[in-house]
DNA sequence: TTGCTGACCGACG
DNA sequence: CCGTCGGCCAGCA
């Protein structure tokens, strides 16, 4: 059984549109628990048990790097799901980053 | 209970 | 640009 909080970030992370992105520690300030990034980190660690389908690879750390690809089972995929997306990756990183981040502090403001 | 570890972040030198 | 540190807190040995 999972954890509230958990469940929190696989909602705000399943609100992520189609070709953008955002940080573990945005969805972390946007639950109201900024410096917990981790603990979204390891939400998303454990999210391979949910049963729902997350588009986890848009949760990039805040520079735009693919820290969790090695947690996509062949490292690469997560690079492969964002180019489908029309998201140009070089080097582990996102190109145009910052044109493509999607903030939930401003986007779910209700 | 203690002490790591970690898909993080910001600050500091 | 680089390494390091403190904060964060759920698992695990």
């Amino acid at each position: 059984m999972s954890h509230s909080f958990f469940q929190s970030v696989y909602a705000v992370v399943s609100l992520i549109p189609f070709g953008r992105v955002t940080s573990y520690g945005a969805i972390a300030e946007y639950l109201g628990t900024r410096g917990s990034a981790r603990m979204v980190g390891w939400a998303m660690n454990a999210s391979h048990t949910e049963v729902i389908n997350l588009p986890a690879h848009r949760v990039v750390n805040r520079n735009g790097l693919l820290t969790g690809k090695r947690h996509f089972g062949a490292p690469g995929i997560m690079e492969q799901l964002l180019k489908s997306e029309g998201i140009d990756v070089k080097e582990d990183q996102i190109v145009d980053f910052d044109k493509h981040f999607w903030n939930p502090l401003i986007e779910l403001r209700s």
